[in-house]
DNA sequence: TATTAAGTGGGGTTG
DNA sequence: CAACCCCGCTTAATA
């Protein structure tokens, strides 16, 4: 990993087109080729590329470069105008990285496992059950025999409600017999998909946030 | 900003949960109090929290400490082993930050005053006519006084085609004596998202990615 | 490989 | 503050 502080502009080509004016930087380039350009604010980077690039120099004089990084479809090019510090360090490379816990997918197996905490007497039909319209996440079955289609959501916006219509009316033909509900179960439900769930008889569970301590 | 490197392990609660196992890493604190944990790979960092904590340090012995950087809902905990290196720089604290062009906003204002791209004798009516699902990026007619319901977008995918069909079901009970035709106009259309938009009735237009040359 | 869906998504705009 | 939507989203699962 190699720190590179600089005054420097910036030009990126490719999905976007940016450009930064003159600025003292920290450069970022990293182990896999990838380069991030970090300003004194924001966890984020302002300007950055993957790893993939072909990174090449070009020196005009010891102090006015110009570092190219491209891919086939992008380029940065970042103009040295004075470098302030350049060092290197060695850090792991064998990092584990990072470990999520308490993750949608978490949230759809406990309530595979629980689904009464979704409504009383209910049961598991299947996860992921692929239906016409896409796979939904859980489908269960109430006391009276009707089916219930379950989508699991860390937060439920309006598009949630139409989603699992899609789901209800394509299990609809495939068991034309049946009763068909729709339930969202979510750590966040807002007030305006609240509003339209109601409105098209879709049912919205909200699950307390420290759920995994149940 | 400051620059520690550091054999570390990190524990973060908020929104979510996650942790990382002992590694030597990049620790980047800014001006504003953003802090973000780097492994040698990736622009992206493994661990972060914006500005606005507070950050306390817990000194065990010179070679123990736990670093905290504590919001109102959020705690980021670096447990530092062993520091390797530990540098301070001073950058530019009125950098200007990025300049975007070409956005899709660009495109937009762009095709609200060249409707006729889109399709021979378009004309353009309102920009983000507002209908009862929403907005409509832009409303045009055609020759045959057909209202054209237009949703512009980068990339094109299938919840595309059913925002259309919303703009365009909520225009007919607006206007129940027009006919009514859905357009998506994208940089990007995807193969499976224009099977869809063919088998639902609207139509797709595909801009060249140098739309801006025109 | 391509498509879909989740993310500690971020960030801006508008009501 | 919530809702909505774009982003050079990124990234992981999946067909």
């Amino acid at each position: 990993m190699r720190i590179v502080i600089a005054k420097c502009s910036v030009v990126y080509t490719g999905r976007g087109d940016t450009r930064m004016e003159e600025a003292v930087r920290a450069i970022i380039i990293k182990n896999d080729g990838s380069v991030s350009i970090h300003a004194d604010k924001s966890n984020k980077p302002l300007n950055y590329m993957g790893k993939g690039n072909v990174f090449t120099v070009d020196k005009k004089t010891k102090h006015k470069q110009v570092w190219t990084f491209e891919t086939r479809k992008e380029s940065l090019q970042i103009f040295i105008t004075k470098i302030v510090s350049d060092t290197s360090f060695s850090l792991s490379n064998d990092d584990a990285g990072l470990v999520r816990d308490g993750t949608e997918n978490h949230l759809q197996g406990w309530l595979a496992e629980n689904p009464q905490t979704i409504g009383y007497g209910f049961t598991l039909v299947s996860r992921e059950f692929a239906t016409g319209a896409g796979a939904v996440d859980l489908l269960l079955e109430d006391t009276g025999g009707r089916l219930i289609a379950v989508e699991v959501k860390r937060t439920a916006l309006s598009a949630t409600v139409y989603q699992t219509l899609r789901y209800v009316d394509a299990l609809k033909d495939q068991f034309p017999d049946k009763e068909v509900l729709g339930y969202i179960v979510a750590l966040d439900v807002r007030p305006n998909t609240l509003i339209l769930a109601e409105k098209r008889k879709v049912v919205c569970v909200t699950v307390p946030s420290n759920w995994k301590e149940l």
